[in-house]
DNA sequence: CGGGTGTTTGACCCAGATCAACTGGGGTGG
DNA sequence: CCACCCCAGTTGATCTGGGTCAAACACCCG
């Protein structure tokens, strides 16, 4: 049930037997969410952490002209909100983009795991430096990258992350996103990411129809998109 | 000397003696670093941390093409790498903007504290969660917030927070950063900077001369930005 | 077969980029 | 003490990537 959240971690640094337990045993219950439902809203207090077990979810503010920007994708085996244990509130709304199913995990455990096992505290505070790190590689393509290369960037990160849990291989992955939330993401327009879309087809980098991205060359793509997926932290590390 | 760090925990939560007595028992070195000096590089690998006690430092990534975006400005009380903590290396650079002096917290010692005093762990996580609040704040600046709402939106912010370590007043405060810099924060050129703050000094709303940021009409301003900050969390709780 | 949601395309527009020249203060070395 | 330079800021002229507006189109699904 956990176990894209333990392939995540697993990813990163070991975890044993005795923490992988407190993880499972940090779960007090499982539920569905239809798509288009808002989870969380800014500014609510939080006693409970949300662990996407499968499906699309995602981070996002809106502006008063009804402007929004998405700041980043979760994808199955993420904590969508597991800053929202020390936080106490978020900053920021979460939607489900796609049916979801969710595990919740109440923060008084949380606590009792921070009380207890250090090592797995230290890898939960990684998992939302993760996060951290995610917005930054965001504020750098919304901030200097074309839009060209902000797809393509989008494209490289959902591989990789997706490829942790299984849900991606070196040809492709499904992808639930409609080109207007995709806009959202990259801070463009839906009309011109349809156009940029165009461009990446007809240039045999990336395709992306019927729900589904089928990478046509990888090294291609991860030019156009200047990716370096250092910011990902791969490496297997003792934390 | 950590006293900035202890205001900005303070505006947050409750810190006791012993948790305050931890943290002066962290630093290990004080040391000053001279303006424009690259003091992390990305995926070196950390084995300290990094305070700032006085001046101005950033988090920033560069493209090929020689494009830099700021992801985050540090002041005096900020933690410049927390996160390295965990992460063990960093995905971005850290500059000094202006000559300043930090402090150095080894890895260890923050390891103890996360062995001995879980609320001050949890108080240290909270504060790596704090920038990526205003990662996501600024991921909203520059997907969809237009020049004039961004300029303003960063002088608001920095307005708070040099204010909760005592740097700014209503009136305003020092602020030792080219447009340049400003421009490499905002997603601009430096050239609309110019313009914008042009724009923004002869809409009487603030005015950046002589590095000293002079608010002229707080709420205005605000409006301008569509500034809310509730993602600085300023409210106390119990973390 | 009708309506809703998502995609595609065309025509035109504009915020901000680019390019280039000039100002102006502060430091420095002769 | 002045000449020079360098760096930051300022301004004008022009360009362009991506936005806006609007109209099809193509699926589903009921």
């Amino acid at each position: 049930m956990i176990d894209r959240f333990l392939m995540k971690l697993r990813a990163r640094d070991e975890i044993g037997p005795e923490e992988e337990q407190a993880l499972r045993d940090a779960i007090s219950d499982v539920r569905d969410v239809p798509a288009d439902q808002v989870v969380i809203r800014a500014g609510q207090e939080m006693t409970v952490c949300t662990l996407l077990l499968d499906g699309l979810m995602c981070r996002y503010k809106d502006l008063a002209g009804g402007q929004r920007q998405i700041s980043e994708l979760h994808v199955a085996g993420d904590f969508a909100d597991l800053h929202s244990f020390t936080l106490k509130r978020l900053d920021h709304n979460i939607l489900a983009l796609t049916p979801c199913r969710i595990a919740l995990a109440p923060h008084e455990r949380i606590a009792e795991i921070t009380e207890r096992l250090p090592h797995l505290t230290r890898m939960l505070w990684f998992s939302t430096n993760l996060d951290a790190a995610i917005h930054r590689e965001w504020e750098l393509s919304l901030g200097r990258r074309t839009a060209l290369a902000r797809v393509a960037h989008l494209f490289c990160e959902l591989q990789i992350r997706l490829g942790i849990v299984g849900l991606a291989d070196e040809t492709g992955y499904e992808l639930k996103l409609t080109q207007t939330d995709m806009a959202e993401c990259l801070g463009l327009t839906s009309v011109h990411v349809n156009r940029t879309l165009k461009e990446l087809r007809e240039g045999g980098l990336v395709e992306f129809r019927n729900w589904r991205v089928t990478i046509l060359d990888q090294r291609g793509l991860e030019q156009a998109a200047e990716f370096n997926p250092d910011y990902l932290y791969l490496d297997q590390q003792p934390r």
